[in-house]
DNA sequence: ACTATGTTTGAACAATCCCTCAATTGAATG
DNA sequence: CATTCAATTGAGGGATTGTTCAAACATAGT
């Protein structure tokens, strides 16, 4: 129980409860929003935002969602200081991550960002400061 | 330009453009495409997403956002199974992203979702497939 | 002042990331 | 079938990251 030690503290200097009981309500809260933060939907987000988190990859969805349309690799790769080959690779990350669709078209490749990808660029220019 | 190269012949294969209007036409909206993908914001989303994109980052962020008040830290340290150390690193990064506030109430550390923390995660909670 | 406790900071190191290069696949064309 | 071009894949390595440990800082109480 050494790691409620330091929380028991604080519940007794903070909150009004010195007693067992108020203790282990917290902490009930706690454990619950523990639960809730835990689930199965963690690993994918965390996947997810890896996935932006990089210029190039986040340069490539924003792009796309800018077009509002898919697009050829071709058409956007002028826009990226990378190698083809780190293209390739970014979009393979995007796709895993669920943030792009890919269609063949001949000997084109086009891609597409998802509505889940929209959704998160949305949120961000939504929350902006200023 | 040999970087529009492949543009041209996709822009000649895929769509009915074969002269240089066409080819210039279709550039100038790419153009346009990255001038608007690259403002000042791509870094701090960068930021800001690099921030989100780690288990124990996301998952302070995520308690915060289902607690929906200040917490200190002694609350939901029980609930990472990392060190304090790691969590306070955490808690810098977090803030220095905007995804976070901090408040000193006597010896305690108590630390809020920003409004930015919690609409990327309504973003990522709504755009959930099934 | 001294001590105890909560939190932060800096160094260090393993693990991971992100790029380039080289080779390969897949599709269209001569 | 050979060639050409678009795109992908895998290997390799330098750069970045994420954690722990030890030490320091800050606040409250004795």
């Amino acid at each position: 129980m050494s790691s409620t030690e330091r929380l028991q503290r604080y519940l007794a200097d903070e909150r009004g409860g010195c007693g067992d009981d108020e203790v282990s309500r917290r902490l009930a809260e706690l454990e619950e929003i523990d639960a809730a933060a835990g689930g199965p939907a963690l690993d994918e987000d965390v996947g997810l935002l890896s996935a932006l988190a990089n210029e190039t990859r986040y340069k490539i969805i924003r792009i796309l969602h800018i077009a509002g349309e898919e697009l050829c690799v071709c058409e956007f790769a002028p826009l990226l200081d990378v190698s083809d080959s780190a293209i390739s690779h970014a979009l393979s990350q995007l796709t895993d991550a669920g943030l792009i669709t890919r269609r063949k078209d001949g000997k084109w490749r086009k891609y597409r960002a998802t509505a889940r990808a929209n959704a998160v660029l949305v949120a961000l220019d939504g929350s902006r400061k200023l």
